[in-house]
DNA sequence: CGGGTATTGTTCATTATTGCACGGATACCT
DNA sequence: AGGTATCCGTGCAATAATGAACAATACCCG
């Protein structure tokens, strides 16, 4: 049963009980009318409708049909209610991907956001992988570093994010506060196991820090804040999970240039839709509050 | 929602997940299913899909319109199955309608059609209006007279019913039996209302029988039987109605002049399908069987 | 009875849709 | 790394669907 558009025009005649009539609904000419129903009928081998000078007719085939795309109709105009509205509301689920050092940022920032829109369902992706915005995965990402700059996707500035040298105080209960930025070369860190990372504060620590100076490398960016608070050493961590930790304690001013920059990526397709602008809106207050430098 | 054709589109893409894919299954080019695609997700303002170098995979919207395309897709498949084995068997409505002095005749007929289908309700309709075919009113008609030539009609010989001029017991035991054709002068009969009947044995009866040997006139011919076997005067009734009743006798033998035609007509839109046709068919072999000579 | 208005049905010109060919890109396999 | 296969997207020509006009019929109403 292929051409479902010649049932379309079936059920109106059905319902109007002429061909005109139909036509009329239907914004179409009535030949072209008689032909979808010519063509049908061929199609079914049976007759629809019984033709008589004053309309159509249904037999038994037809008025059985007339049941069914009644029911259809409805169907597809609930739909598009739905897809249209939806369109224009915020509901529904609503997929965002981060770094996972991100966390302890975004989580109140989403958590406030689905509370200002009740329909809408949070998910939030982290993980080793990238989660790929044009399979649908994710409606936003977060990405650091670089601008990204594939095809399809939309990218815009979010901030950059300050990462600030920290001590905790167990480390400072054990070696002492550093005096200052001189003083740093009889202290320990936490460093980084990728000695390939382009983090802006890592370069810094690969140029100024000598390699016995870290005795306690990590791999997950989650897994240096949880040594610097152990006491393991110096390390950096993202203003944010400073703040949280009231044991931590910055060691010498934020320089510039350890700074991480931020992107808000969206999928071209999805990037119009009322959804993800809202979202995309709440983020950027929230980093202007959080950061209201950038 | 109008173009229903493009949600089977869209549906088929959401399935298969690409484009080329859906263009196979709809046999159709992938062009034409990337340009569905795109007008119906202009017309909505929503992306139905996002896509990427593997193929498409369906948004939310996307997601809810294959939910309700394959209902739908189902429920067309199940129609289509449902009409065209209706067109094929025998079951469902069978409206016949004929003129009410057939019933006699027709009612045991048609009770062993109905028996023969177990699937298949009969409508016997009788009634002072004609109902008439091209309305859908009716799938087969007993028409009787004059072969009748409507458009859209198809018409086919039935056979001509003998009609037999009979007394009563009732009548017998007060006039006596008439003793011949010529004697017929004597008695009373049974006329009929209606002075412009064309029925041949009516036309016969103001040819051959006095206005005053008539002192019983009813309109509608089931009252003639009635006013026959209460012994109202001599009657003509078509021979399966003499048949049926032991208490009714031929005065003479019956005219052939005095046979009325019968015409088995259909509406042309119905008159193929095999549910017609078996009716048809049973009719002409319970004429065949009721009435050889014809 | 006769004109007016509804309906369906058919033919021809127009329009829109479709199919085809090609280009570009990505993923996968060797 | 390179070749291949598969996919999407777009311009252009062929095709099929559509719309307009006209004919024919039945019905209604005065």
């Amino acid at each position: 049963m292929d051409n479902w558009d010649e049932i379309r025009t079936a059920y109106q005649v059905a319902r109007c009980g002429t061909v005109s009539g139909a036509a009329e609904v239907l914004g179409v000419h009535h030949a072209t009318v008689i032909r979808h129903i010519d063509a049908l009928e061929a199609r079914l081998g049976v007759k629809l409708f019984q033709r008589h000078s004053r309309g159509y007719t249904a037999t038994e085939a037809g008025a059985d049909l007339l049941q069914v795309a009644k029911a259809t109709d409805d169907q597809f105009t609930q739909l598009a209610g739905r897809i249209k509205g939806q369109g224009e509301g915020v509901s529904g689920d609503l997929i965002v991907t981060s770094l996972e050092f991100l966390s302890p940022f975004l989580t109140p920032v989403l958590m406030a956001f689905q509370e200002a829109h009740a329909k809408v369902t949070i998910r939030f992706l982290t993980g080793e992988r990238l989660f790929r915005l044009e399979y649908g995965e994710a409606h936003v990402a977060i990405r650091a570093g670089e601008q990204p700059d594939q095809p399809d996707n939309v990218v815009q500035e979010f901030f950059a994010m300050p990462i600030r040298l920290v001590a905790s105080d167990a480390y400072i209960a054990k070696h002492g506060m550093p005096a200052g930025e001189a003083d740093l070369g009889a202290h320990y860190f936490v460093g980084s196991d990728d000695q390939d990372s382009r983090a802006p504060f890592n370069i810094w620590m690969r140029d100024n820090v000598t390699p016995d100076q870290q005795k306690f490398l990590t791999t997950a960016s989650r897994n240096v804040v949880d040594a610097v608070i152990a006491g393991a050493g110096l390390g950096f961590v993202p203003d944010v999970v400073m703040q949280l930790h009231p044991n931590l304690h910055e060691v010498m001013p934020a320089k510039d240039e350890w700074k991480v920059p931020l992107w808000l990526v969206t999928h071209v397709d999805l990037h119009r839709t009322t959804k993800v602008q809202a979202c995309l809106t709440h983020l950027k207050d929230a980093a202007k509050a959080a950061c209201p430098a950038t």
